[in-house]
RNA sequence: GCCUUUGUAGCUCAGAGGUAGAGCACUUCCUUGGUAAGGAAGAGGUCGCGGGUUCAAUUCCCGCCAAAGGCUCCA
């Protein structure tokens, strides 16, 4: 249809979005499609006819933004899905059901990982002990990985003066969107609940002269900081307002950056391989192509950290997806993204590179020539955050952590109360032997206890009866398999060691 | 923040203008049982919070808070 007789034609509607997107359109690029007596605006074609079309279901309405802007009107918009034939509409939905017993604010409830209170606020997590042991292990999994590589570790409190975040430009960027700052019996004195760990770790830098030879420095902190989201995003573990960082930043010469930045590639790929995150996509994060009024820096300090993020990306030979407008305000990013239980995406590791800090911070350096260099930072967080990668653990797992990561690797299951002090000693053996292990110690038949442990995911039961008493053995149980016949302590630690190491040698 | 929906016991949920109910969990008792739920009794709730309408509100209306699915945002 020519551009003319298509205005007229949603003129005449009264249309006043067709005749908008109309507007933007080339003429003779205009297409119509029709069905029965419905005809609109379309480019088409979705699907030859409808005769494939069998079943049908309405999802879920929900209002979506005119041409996806915020300061636009909000229209509604329906979901509805269809397949040729209606059971395959009902294994999706099925598929579906299976999906939701992944989410992991249903298991963190259900396995004691993590709650929240209304009282403490929304989007503030409270971990139970439980959840607190899982994240401890991912904790001390990655210090770990870290000191081999070179890191140091360093602590900074939660709150920072408030000339720190206008220094950095945080303030401006997101100071009306943040908790805003707190007051002190001082007129005038401010500090700002930390968004981020960079500006006090910038201030650690600089805190005495750097030679060359520091470096890279590399400063790493699990650190705890705070951003008001939006109330609508909130969303389990994944988008909270207070979360722990597992941050670091590298200081580096400028021709260090590229190959920190592919040693730092290695280590997000650690981490993905030990918990088994075997489907991520690698995504380069740049600035929006058109609207530059969101960051900071000169163009060719942002070319500069886009080079090095595309060059050490090219040489480890990853497959990398490019989006516009994802970078950070400072600089450029690689993230890692996941999904989760029902294919959401997510970014989990990051590694920024940042030319922009160490000058609004001033930082220097002193080179071999004896002149003063400024320093390229790398910002980087292979978890991203350990709420959100704990939460996409979780439905990746569906609750069944690897055996080094559970809260609880065993549970002794007495056959009857009488075993009970039989137990307690197995257990204080155990625990001797680095097996995390919980005695159930109710006054519960055995199938009982067994389902039970079986829907709480503990890895092993370890029976114990008049059989194993008088032998001094156990019968062991894995979760999901059944029995595995009965063994020595010893034994069993061993397998417990053995099963460990192949998760992390990649089976 | 915006749109739609939801909020009843620790959990999953039923209920109705006349001050609440089930299953599981919990406590006690009986049972001492060998690989996925033994039996009985008991206790447990300002029906998210604050207003309003009404003789009477947990139920109807308004506001707030929180949650779910989207949108927008994400240092």
């Amino acid at each position: 249809m020519p551009k003319a007789e298509a205005i007229k034609y949603f003129t005449e509607k009264g249309d006043e979005y067709k005749l908008e997107l109309i507007d933007g359109l080339e003429d003779g690029s205009i297409s119509f499609y029709s069905q029965g007596n419905f005809t609109d605006l379309c480019r088409g074609p979705h699907l030859p006819d409808t005769s494939p079309i069998k079943a049908i279901k309405v999802m879920s309405v929900a209002g979506a933004y005119w041409r996806g802007d915020e300061k636009r009107k909000q229209l509604t918009r329906l979901y509805a899905i269809t397949f040729p034939k209606q059971k395959e509409l009902e294994e999706y939905l099925a598929l579906l059901e299976e999906a939701k017993k992944r989410d992991h604010r249903k298991l963190g409830k259900e396995l004691d990982l993590f709650t929240f209170s209304e009282k403490v606020g929304a989007g503030l997590p409270l971990w139970l002990p439980k959840g607190t042991a899982l994240r401890e292990r991912l904790v001390n999994f990655l210090k770990t990985a870290q000191e081999k590589a070179g890191y140091v570790q360093v602590a900074t409190p939660h709150i920072g003066g408030k000339a720190l975040y206008e220094t950095s430009g945080h303030w401006e960027k997101y100071g009306k969107d943040s908790f805003q700052p707190i007051q002190t019996p001082q007129e005038g004195e401010m500090f700002m609940l930390k968004p981020m760990n960079c500006p006090h770790h910038c201030e650690i830098f600089a805190s005495r002269p750097r030679s060359y030879k520091d470096l890279p420095l590399r400063l790493a902190e699990f650190g705890t900081v705070y951003r008001y989201e939006q109330s609508g995003e909130l969303h389990g573990l994944t988008r909270v307002r207070g979360f722990t960082q597992d941050d670091a930043h590298l200081f580096c010469m400028p021709d260090q950056v590229k190959e920190e930045f592919k040693k730092v590639i290695d280590l997000v790929l650690l981490v993905f391989r030990a918990l088994d995150f075997k489907e991520y996509e690698v995504q380069i994060s740049l600035r929006d192509k058109e609207d530059r009024s969101k960051y900071i820096g000169s163009e060719e300090n942002w070319e500069k950290a886009e080079r090095a993020i595309t060059e050490a990306v090219a040489e480890k030979g990853m497959k990398a997806v490019v989006e516009y407008g994802e970078a950070a305000f400072y600089g450029p990013k690689l993230d890692f993204m996941v999904k989760d239980a029902l294919g959401r995406k997510w970014q989990l590791g990051t590694i920024q590179v940042d030319y922009n800090l160490p000058e609004r911070f001033e930082l220097e350096y002193v080179g071999a020539d004896n002149q003063k260099h400024r320093p390229v930072m790398i910002h980087r967080a292979p978890f991203g955050s350990l709420e959100r990668f704990t939460a996409v653990l979780i439905e990746h797992t569906a609750g069944r952590f690897p055996l080094w990561l559970a809260p609880e690797q065993a549970i002794i299951l007495p056959i009857s109360e009488k075993f009970n002090e039989q137990a307690k000693q197995a257990a204080e053996l155990l625990k001797d032997r680095d097996i995390r292990t919980i005695i159930d110690e109710r006054n519960e038949k055995i199938g009982r206890k067994i389902r039970d442990a079986e829907m709480a995911k503990t890895p092993f039961m370890l029976i114990i009866g008049e059989k194993e008493a008088g032998a001094g053995t156990l019968s062991v149980r894995e979760h999901g398999q059944g029995d595995l016949g009965t063994m020595t302590a010893q034994q069993f630690q061993a397998l417990v060691q053995e099963r460990i190491q192949a998760s992390f040698s990649g089976q």
